[in-house]
DNA sequence: CTCCTATCCTGCGAGC
DNA sequence: TGCTCGCAGGATAGGA
């Protein structure tokens, strides 16, 4: 389940193993598609250039060369990893070697990710969309406040829309809707200014914590799933159905909405 | 426009 | 013990 604290976790490992720039030699694909088809030519388009740079923008990996970028998207299953020749795993899809020996892969059983190209990240239709990241400036309150107003849907899952903020799924909604008191269920419409402001607050605690969990378990390697550890333990709500609230002790109750598992205490949260 | 639902995929755990 | 079944979930398409 990487969300975006896990996605940053992996990149800043990736950033690390790339840190010498090396000269992509060449791709190699085991498979034509993941959840959508990969343009194999156009990443190909990439090899004999170098990686300048690992970025993330949303939950996408941006592998920067000067011939245009490589973007990673892990979906539930996802991983990359640093691997020897006799190192073979079952649904390693994708592998790139590089001039300094190093052979990263791409293992996805699930294959619910995403491998594709981008000449300029700002225009590619994956990104046009996209809200702003919760840790820059640009998500505030106000900004906030205008995505809920007049809003009749669930304010969860305006909080889970990329379009409303990115890197926000499932769980770290729940955790930030619980630290901010506002029940998942809550219309968008009907969340005041200064919850708002709330929001915005603990959903960037949240996610900082996370990441900051994220690194400090992962140091230098790049980690091989995001399924299990990292933030988990720290779940207020999560996953807790039946179990006291660490606020109030009422018990934590599960609640479906839009088609995803959610967490609330019923005291805590109006 | 806004809102909602189905779809994609495989591994895992609960239940029998 | 071995089987079935439901669930995990981000992005996207399409219907109401």
């Amino acid at each position: 389940m990487p969300e975006l604290p896990e996605v940053e976790t992996v990149r800043a490992g990736l950033q690390k193993l790339l840190v010498d720039r090396p000269v992509i030699q060449k791709f190699e694909f085991h498979r034509k598609d993941l959840r959508d088809p990969i343009p194999i030519k156009r990443i190909r388009a990439l090899e004999g250039h170098r990686i300048d740079e690992v970025l993330r923008r949303s939950k996408y990996l941006l592998f920067r060369t000067e011939a245009g970028y490589l973007l990673s998207h892990l979906g539930m299953t996802g991983s990359w990893r640093a691997a020897q020749d006799s190192d073979r795993r079952s649904h390693d899809h994708v592998a790139i070697r590089f001039d300094n020996g190093l052979k990263l892969v791409y293992r996805d059983p699930r294959r619910f990710g995403i491998l594709d190209w981008a000449d300029v990240p700002e225009t590619h239709p994956r990104f046009v969309e996209l809200g702003p990241e919760p840790l820059s400036d640009a998500f505030s309150a106000d900004l906030l406040w205008e995505r809920l107003r007049g809003r009749e849907a669930p304010v969860k899952n305006i909080l889970m829309s990329a379009e409303t903020v990115v890197g926000v799924g499932n769980i770290y909604a729940s955790e930030a809707l619980f630290r901010a008191g506002i029940r998942p269920t809550r219309l968008g419409g009907k969340v005041r200014r200064d919850e708002c402001a709330r929001l915005v607050d603990v959903i960037r605690d949240v996610l900082r914590e996370a990441i900051a969990a994220g690194g400090s378990s992962i140091s230098d390697y790049v980690q091989a799933s995001g399924e299990t550890g990292l933030f988990q333990s720290s779940f207020r709500v999560y996953d807790r159905a039946g179990e006291p609230c660490v606020s109030c002790a009422t018990q934590i109750r599960k609640q479906v909405i839009g088609g995803r598992s959610s967490y609330y205490c019923p005291k805590c949260q109006r």
